[in-house]
DNA sequence: AAAGTTATTGACCGCTCGGTCCACCATTCT
DNA sequence: AGAATGGTGGACCGAGCGGTCAATAACTTT
């Protein structure tokens, strides 16, 4: 009964997510976002509001895609669970050391940036990293059961230890440390978890 | 042979880093500075040049004694070198989960806002990390020369994992995340390294 | 005391900021 | 066809931005 948007959604908010992400929020102006979206500022504004609550959308999104997407990459059969993760860690400290990716993770991004002050950022950020913690629990509870961990060893305790590390090679990987630092960490966090003990073969 | 300055230096520097360290970069004005200092604009500008310069200055002075903290904290006797490397780390666990310091640290929040686009920031941080890693690294050297570490261990490699695990409770703790997770991560983390052999006693 | 030098202040500059508003347009309903 | 509805683009707003500058003040040297 009216006239239709012109423009796709996602792919609006995929534009605008990316110059938070290359940018951050403070230093991103309504100019900028104006260009990557080839949108005017009455649209901009009508469809999703001021600066602010642009912001908090694409980061919903990429916080909810993102627990998404590790959910997907470490559920599995309960074999090879704790290789899955190790994998998976690997590739984070590959991708944070990696210079085509400088701008990082827009978590950690906009969690640095705007958490202190900003109550929804930082509720959006901890129940992300929660997300990341349970996929990373429930992925060495199965290592556990499968027998690539000690069964005295406490997933709970060392999921919450890695996505410290997780953590961790995305804030380092931003002051350009090199790969084989990157990986290493990951490698001596894995070396160090509480193997099973060794069957007769 | 001229007007002396009225103000002292170290003490504008600090307001002018506290001022970065609790808004950041972008979101902090020259009026800001200004009124933190007390200073007018041309006093600023005619003592430390612009916004970038004054951030650089006091960016640099933070990582410098951080290191140095640090180094200061951990250095000591062979005898209680791995207590004192956990005892450093459950300390910065602590305080970055603490509510009083939601602004967290200003060498992650500088790094993370600026590093991409700005090599001066990157250089700084990548040293300061590095820097950090090194008094890990002696500590744990310490440790195993002590024979609280296994003779086997790689304190190289361990001590980039905890530098790690360090950066990963600084983001961490700045969502918001509990105190109780964040000790326990640098729990888990120490009770999972190689120890010495036990010895009958 | 006069000259020389530097610090200080705040008015001022052009520009950009986030945000509003409105004339105009494309579509649907009656 | 005409009215109603809501999307679109961009002119426009006051405020604030980073940065400059000139008048003035405070000190040292001669």
């Amino acid at each position: 009964m009216a006239r239709p948007r012109t423009f796709d959604e996602a792919q609006v908010l995929r534009a605008v997510r990316d110059q938070f992400w290359n940018k951050g929020y403070a230093a991103t102006s309504m100019d900028d976002l104006m260009q990557a979206t080839g949108l005017g500022k009455g649209s901009l504004y009508g469809a999703f509001g001021d600066k602010h609550q642009l912001f908090l959308k694409v980061f919903d999104a990429y916080c909810v895609s993102s627990v998404e997407s590790v959910k997907k990459t470490l559920e599995g059969p309960d074999a090879g669970a704790l290789e899955r993760l190790r994998q998976y860690l690997l590739g984070v400290a590959t991708a944070s050391a990696s210079p085509t990716n400088r701008r990082g993770c827009l978590l950690a991004r906009g969690t640095s940036e705007l958490a202190a002050q900003d109550g929804q950022v930082a509720d959006r950020a901890l129940e992300t990293l929660r997300g990341l913690e349970v996929a990373f629990v429930r992925c060495l509870e199965q290592a556990r059961a499968q027998g690539d961990l000690a069964p005295q060893a406490d997933p709970k305790r060392l999921g919450a230890m890695l996505l410290g590390v997780h953590r961790g090679l995305e804030a380092v990987g931003k002051a350009g440390m090199d790969e084989a630092t990157l990986r290493g960490m990951v490698e001596t966090a894995f070396e160090s978890l509480p193997a099973a003990p060794k069957r007769r073969r």
